[in-house]
DNA sequence: AGCTCTGTTCAG
DNA sequence: CTGAACAGAGC
């Protein structure tokens, strides 16, 4: 998928200057995060854009970097403890009244070390159970495992500790228009930006930027979410300290961006994914700020307003939705303070976010020159 | 059908 | 003057 995106978005590119290229790497992000499910989304987005300009590397992107580097061991386990999400539901059946006294009893010297041994699998447990019921007899060893696994697991596993604490983010406000394809797409990279971004910020205000969001207005908007850029503005360095912006980029995401944003993605199966989200638990990073963004994404505001065919992509940043992705892309420039477009002209180191603007500015201001010239 | 790019327009 | 969003055109 990615090399798809990639290409076309490099493809489609027409002029493509200098500015260009280093704007059109961004713009991945929202796309990524809108159709990768399962992995990488921003991971690519990552990877492809370290390179490419300094100066314009979004916040989030940079944050997405530190995520991962952080995480990066287990980010791609990440995805892999997703499984481990469906462990969780095994404890929540065990819990709902499976007995776990019966099985779990007498084997733990036993299941511990077998699920211990076993981690790699969650899911085989869950597939292996179904089995098991048929099995009868061997039932007990495998529940046991279950359970005890989990517990295992959990207390191995400092991520599924950790969703915990995200449970309910700001996310769930901010996000929650979009993700459901961009948080499930990116469940590493999209939650990751999302959520740190907001992690970076306090709690609480985390939860006040999303939830001004919705109304935001054009000021609004920016300003709430832009107070972290505030720091580091546009200045090229300040982004990679710039943790706030989770934007899409978030995006891009994106951001994206999501993101992007990112992402972004929406026309989602909201009934599809709720049932995902419905465990409130210990979902893992990824997973917690999906489930909420979820519910907010079907009954939004702000898609309400629209046929949702229409704003699809929404900043995961500020909740403000966008009809295109490119549109999502440049909104982002906005959180990230990103300004790929420079003046060309010699004198004028005036860098603009969009380039109908750039445009704009050298005939205003350089008009002179250029006619002359 | 969807996306990007460009130009226009609104707002501060 | 600039930032930001929208709409149209083209691919």
């Amino acid at each position: 998928m990615a090399m798809h995106l990639a290409s076309m978005v490099h493809g489609s590119g027409r002029e493509r200057d200098a500015h260009d290229h280093h704007y059109q790497h961004q713009p991945q992000q929202p796309l990524q995060q809108t159709h990768y499910y399962h992995q990488q989304p921003q991971r690519s987005y990552a990877a492809s854009h370290p390179a490419h300009f300094s100066t314009h590397i979004p916040p989030q992107h940079a944050d997405y970097q530190y995520q991962r580097h952080p995480q990066s061991p287990p980010s791609p386990p990440v995805e892999e403890q997703k499984p481990s999400l469906p462990s969780i539901s095994s404890l929540l059946h065990i819990a709902d009244g499976d007995k776990p006294a019966h099985e779990t009893v007498g084997q733990s010297p036993k299941s511990q070390s077998q699920s211990q041994s076993q981690h790699p699998s969650p899911r085989l447990r869950q597939e292996q159970q179904p089995g098991i019921s048929s099995m009868a007899g061997a039932k007990q060893q495998p529940e046991s495992r279950s359970e005890q696994q989990f517990s295992s697991t959990i207390v191995s596993h400092p991520r599924m500790t950790l969703p915990p604490t995200p449970p309910m983010h700001p996310d769930s406000v901010v996000d929650g228009n979009q993700s459901p394809s961009s948080t499930s797409t990116h469940s590493g990279a999209g939650s990751y930006y999302l959520g740190q971004s907001l992690n970076n910020m306090e709690p609480h205000q985390q939860r006040q930027i999303g939830a001004p969001l919705g109304p935001v207005k054009r000021t609004s908007i920016p300003q709430s979410s832009m107070s972290p850029y505030s720091t580091s503005s546009y200045a090229p360095s300040p982004y990679t300290s710039s943790p706030g912006a989770a934007s899409a980029a978030s995006f891009y995401s994106p951001e994206p961006h999501p993101y992007q944003m990112g992402m972004y993605g929406q026309r989602s199966l909201p009934s599809n994914f709720q049932p995902q989200m419905p465990l409130p638990v210990p979902t893992p990073s990824g997973n917690g700020s999906n489930p909420w963004q979820h519910h907010h994404y079907i009954s939004t505001s702000s898609q309400s307003a629209f046929p949702q065919s229409q704003d699809r992509y929404i900043c995961s940043t500020c909740n403000k939705a966008f009809s295109r992705p490119s549109s999502l892309r440049i909104h982002s420039h906005s959180h990230t303070g990103e300004k790929p477009y420079k003046c060309p002209q010699p004198g004028c180191g005036k860098a603009f976010s969009v380039r109908s603007n750039m445009k704009r500015h050298e005939r205003g201001c350089h008009a002179s020159t250029t006619l002359t010239t």
